[in-house]
DNA sequence: AGCTTTTTTGAACGCTGTTCACGATGCGCG
DNA sequence: CGCGCATCGTGAACAGCGTTCAAAAAAGCT
């Protein structure tokens, strides 16, 4: 045989990022895959369950390598000496707009991906990727000198992760292409910067309920 | 004839959505479509031009109805005297996050829908109907006694925008149904008092280069 | 009524994901 | 070496999809 079992998984992913990534979704075809890994279809059945098993790790590896993103631009912080809040933040904000910039097909594959699931699979995998990424930003909130609970920290973790990821994808799914890293850019400090002031000011956020009161 | 041009038009969209809604982009079928209102596969590709017509047709209606939504959650408030900036930005989101989880399975499917077209189509229509939304958002940052010029007032609205969004939508990725609630709550709320707050201090938010300081 | 125009139809085409009986291929053992 | 066995790769076959288009039906017109 040719090809090691893993090695030939790993080169239908390699393919099928590709595919991924230059034409969305609808391009991770089966035949594709077998016709440009030189293998045929059935085999791509016999190494992955079916093509959303296919999709599905294409997808742990891409938020993998997002999670070391974000790590090395923290670390590259840290070399230079650099701790100020916003500059991490910002550091942070722009290592994943960069990601994203350079999956212009495989990042929104996996964003649409996952919409398409209901809750069936169990996503603990892929989740606790994501709960990496919510880590190094709560790394950064609690070296910011806030006097935050840590409930408060980790809900702030993730409320600032999920609006730079809203920012992002809203502003790509705008009209024109470069005014669109203008905007992005922009609405990020913009972020950012509110965020920090707001923290600052101390206090509670607790208004948990709806506009009931 | 049985049914009018329009008329027939309507009952597709009507099918569309619901089909939408109860099973995403894949349970959209021409085929099924057809069926349900009674004419042939033929017709549905003569009132609209394919499947992803139906589907921007029925992406338009959504839009449409999140707008009154928003328009009227704020004329609510209006009517009963509240013009504190929080409530009302907290009245928006929740209109938001109300539609969302009204419609479970059309609201991903429009996301989806965004995402596999590059940029191809013109989008003129399609911001249109967003610009209403920030129109009302600005105008409520405008009330709200912060002196902020046209332009940055123009960008907060939509990283508001922008930051909800990404909430809600990471926030139902998320593994459990009930928790979910919560912390989207928990994270709108926390969003928009720290997004005040941080408005409130005045001062620029012009830090537009990336992290180059 | 006949003739023309428009609309509706559903069989047919090409493409898709997925399966599975079959043949090739590697392997241990007498 | 030969032979049974198990493992794996194969691609034709199946069901379903979006889309088309010649033909039929309906509607309009004089």
């Amino acid at each position: 045989m040719a090809l090691d079992k893993e090695e030939a998984g790993e080169r239908v992913l390699a393919i099928a990022e590709t595919l991924l990534n230059e034409g969305g979704m609808d391009n991770l075809k089966a035949r594709t895959i077998a016709e440009q890994a030189g293998i045929s279809v059935g085999s791509v059945y016999n190494l992955f369950s079916d093509l959303d098993g296919v999709h599905r790790a294409v997808n742990m590896r891409l938020l993998d390598r997002l999670g070391v993103a974000g790590a090395a631009a923290m670390a590259d912080l840290g070399r230079r000496g650099i701790t100020d809040v916003r500059q991490r933040l910002m550091a942070l904000a722009g290592a994943y707009v960069r990601f994203v910039e350079a999956h212009p097909g495989s990042w929104p594959a996996l964003l649409a991906f996952n919409r398409r699931r209901p809750v069936l699979t169990e996503p603990d995998v892929y989740e606790a990727r994501l709960d990496q990424l919510f880590e190094i930003i709560a790394s950064v909130l609690a070296d910011g000198g806030f006097d935050l609970d840590e409930d408060t920290r980790r809900i702030a973790a993730r409320t600032l992760w999920s609006s730079v990821h809203g920012i992002v994808t809203s502003g790509y799914a705008a009209r024109s292409v470069r005014r669109q890293a203008d905007e992005i850019d922009q609405q990020i400090a913009l972020l950012v910067c509110v965020f920090i002031r707001g923290l600052e000011r101390g206090g509670t956020f607790a208004h948990a309920g709806k506009t009931t009161s």
